[in-house]
DNA sequence: TACTATACGGAACGATGGTTCCGTTTGTCA
DNA sequence: TGACAAACGGAACCATCGTTCCGTATAGTA
């Protein structure tokens, strides 16, 4: 199941043979729209208004909604945009031949991005607007995936069994959400690292123990 | 330092020989409104409306605005009586002759109130209103007392010497904010023991490996 | 009981932010 | 090049929310 859902085939709010008749200013607009929208929301999160958008993107904020009936529209078509590479990557490491280092990777990987696109943090924990249709879209995708992801690991006995894809989930939107002024990137991956120890086997190998400064 | 502040002497927003001279009725709706916006603030967060507190206490927006001078002082006043207990329990906590485990159930019992809560764990992470004020206030009282705790668990070698207060009052934070709807107590819980799995220096023996079902 | 300081309720205000509407501009095509 | 559908900008609208203000009610006192 989920098999190549070329994600292009997902509406993003508009379809795509209509998007062949645009004319050549609209189709420049929507993108120039997209972008300041993704440049605002990876910093403010979900929480910009359309009028800043719209003020970055060098358009009226009518403009936006022609391309996006709505705020939410908006935001779920950034979020597949962002989603979409992710969930390739946990395909892609599904074939890995260590499934432990996999897994711990694209975990790394998940923090990463939500602190690159603050507004998929936002977005995951579902604080502000409503967008509930983004994260049912992609977001039960990409737990699949990671699920996937999570098993391997398991079963070649590197994960701990005990643990499942809540635990997981749970522990990532906590990371991607606790990164205010208080959370620097340092802090942050050395906070992934000691998630990843709490899940690992063995374990006590990601943060690098002696060598570090206690603060 | 911080020797004894009992914390009533604090302000509260209304100098305490002055609630001596205040009406009957007077007092009985400031207690109305700080238990309807405990009530309201615990399960929704800071973003109850003052409309919805002042419903709730059966009192006009007028009568809560005369206690409470701004929104922000209501919420630090809440605020404030949440976290005593905590502070004056970490403290009692530093007392015990087995610093491991002390630290282990305060980190669980702080991760408790902030469910039992939400507005705790919003504060946390600063989302919303202005409540730098009463973050201040006590939140560096707060850091102090766990941060001693640590140490003490450090010194006797029961917690990775590598871990520092930053880190562990990120993941709570974390912790602390992922509850929306995917993360009911129980699986709030089992994140709490991967957490503190991840801080112990043998563990492994906060989360029962085998028993626990797997989802 | 009558008087007054105190407190009360809730309408009104101003700011913010999402969304709609419409008069104007512009790309496209014959 | 002229005409028209398509797209544009941004003022205006509406809802929400924190906060202020003022006419009214009432606890406390003599």
């Amino acid at each position: 199941m989920s098999t190549g859902i070329t994600s292009a085939e997902r509406s993003e709010n508009a379809p795509l043979d209509a998007e062949r008749h645009m004319r050549s200013d609209a189709r420049r607009n929507r993108e120039h729209v997209l972008e300041a929208a993704g440049t605002l929301m990876a910093t403010h999160g979900v929480d910009v208004s359309i009028d800043e958008i719209a003020e970055l993107a060098h358009v009226g904020v009518g403009t936006v909604y022609r391309n996006f009936p709505t705020k939410g529209a908006l935001l779920e078509a950034l979020l597949l945009s962002r989603l979409e590479p992710l969930v390739a990557a946990a395909h892609a490491a599904a074939g890995s031949d260590d499934p432990g280092e996999a897994f711990v990777n694209f975990v790394r990987k998940l923090s990463d991005e939500m602190c690159d696109f603050k507004a998929l943090a936002d977005a995951m924990v579902a604080s502000g607007v409503d967008i509930h249709k983004a994260k049912q879209t992609i977001s039960s995708e990409l737990m699949a995936a990671v699920g996937a992801l999570l098993e391997q690991a398991q079963a070649v006995g590197r994960i701990r069994p005990d643990v499942n894809i809540g635990d997981v989930s749970a522990m990532m939107m906590g990371l991607g959400h606790a990164d205010p002024l208080l959370m620097d990137s340092a802090q942050r991956s050395r906070c992934v690292a000691l998630v990843c120890d709490s899940l690992l086997i063995d374990a006590r190998s990601v943060l690098p123990r002696r060598s570090f400064p206690t603060n």
